[in-house]
RNA sequence: UGAGCGGUCCAGACGGUCGCGGCUUGGGUUUUCGCCCUUGUCGAGGAACGUCCGGGCUCCAUAGGGCAGGGUGGUUGCUAACGGCAACCCGGGGUGACCCGCGGGAAAGUGCCACAGAGAACAGACCGCCGCGGCUCUUUGGGGACGCGGUAAGGGUGAAACGGUGGUGUAAGAGACCACCAGCGUCCCGGGUGACCGGGACGGCUUGGUAAACCCCACCCGGAGCAAGGUCAAAAGGGGUCUUCGGGCCCUGCGCGGAUGUUCGAGGGCUGCCCGCCCGAGUCCGCGGGUGGACCGCACGAGCCCGUCGGCGACGGCGGGCCCAGAUGGAUGGCCGUCACCGGUGAGCGGCGACGCGAUCCGGUCACAGAACCCGGCGUAUCGGGCCGCUCGUCCA
RNA sequence: GCUGGUGUGGCGCAAUUGGCAGCGCAACCGCCUUGUAAGCGGUAGGUUGCGGGUUCGAGUCCCGCCACCAGCU
């Protein structure tokens, strides 16, 4: 799973990264800001009480901790992600969970096109 | 063999692999803090839940008195304590094992009892029954409506109608009187620690329900909560002093403004009021600012397991063994395999049949649910399964 | 961790000391209008969040749950 210096672990970190850019993909938002490399890349997790119960919030965050530590290598030190869990997650298995975040993620990540 | 009652235990198992948190062995690196590799070990529940009670612990003073307020409510025990538990008593339910009960007081007082009904709380004459009176009808037996009075046995209303049955008595009736029964009160005898139980004597013939209405009685209750509380660090500003004017050292612990106060005592503490007591030089309001970190508390405890003794039991004594989560954006998990279990499929086998057994394959691991200071309970949620004891019925011997 | 409140027709709200569960809007039907709206007349709609208990009788009193909302530290 994430050892402690690859979480987000304190409210600035987590406000500085949802200002960052956001994207939805089936159960999941994903936020991606990407720093100026002074550490690792790092990750955070949001299941609000509207995903369910303290054991299927736990759940939830146990599987997007492991699917996010499977891609952490990969990414550029300084990257800082926030994974939010949309109430759909509850019902979501593992891998269409990682789905989710892979399509997610690659939506955050690619450059977006100006609108109006 | 069918139906049921009570209790108790479990909460998939094993292996592989990749990981996370705590403690730890060895090593590396680093000025330290730390970081990396490595060794071993531990890592959710019976309800961890709801937060309905009780305690430990901490601070408020060592936790005082009275009133108010709140809680509990059969008895005897158990316990650190309880609104919990055990046994027993009483009442109710069940053929039974057994289950259910906020189960003190209604002759201390106050309130309430709608509608219906004649009358509803020191009762009450609507119908009926009975007597008397005049009137009237008459087939001369008697009938009818009316008035006055008697009557609580009958009808009807209601959740509830002021004891029940039988007799005496009477115009008809009535505890008016009598016998038995029920119930109440007082006293006595026996049993029990007690709630209470069994028996007897006497007394008015009889007193409704509601206290989860006010209330009375007995007993209990100080407040807040681990964000308790403590240690350290950091901080802005102010004052003093030295100065080579860069700054150094010491004290205080944010600054500014306002109000009030210092044995003529503010303010605070003991939740509200009174008393009593204690601390006592600050306290309150407005505006603006700083930090919002680390560690301790924090996991050896009313602890768990085994044995034994006492007790009907809750539980307790003794002996031995064990160490068993401690996070803080919050660890205890992901994937795979085998077995087990469950659901579906149903080759085939047994049987006249209903049906039973069941290869193979597919899917699932599951119900309720996640520690956050710690315990004892209660309540609630819950897929199933194992074991023990007991009751009633049926069949066979 | 602690504390308080709410739950009644589809929606918003009432209900005196316990005594027939109501009101407004909405819905449906009819009248009015050339038609619609407004207006008028009528109709239906309720496990009073759930489960027990006290009482003759519970939306109301007591106990236990459920859901939602708010506050304090």
């Amino acid at each position: 799973m994430l050892p402690k210096a690859a979480r987000l672990r304190n409210r600035a970190d987590f406000s500085a990264t949802m200002r960052g850019r956001r994207a939805a993909r089936g159960a999941v938002v994903v936020h991606l800001k990407q720093g100026d490399g002074a550490h690792g890349a790092r990750a955070g997790f949001v299941v609000s009480k509207a995903v369910g119960g303290a054991v299927v919030r736990n759940r939830v965050k146990r599987r997007l901790r492991h699917l996010v530590a499977e891609r952490l290598p990969a990414w550029t030190p300084g990257t800082d992600v926030v994974v939010r869990a949309l109430p759909l997650a509850a019902e979501r298995g593992y891998a269409e969970l990682a789905a989710d975040l892979d399509a997610a993620i690659a939506l955050a990540r690619k450059p977006r096109e100006r609108r109006g």
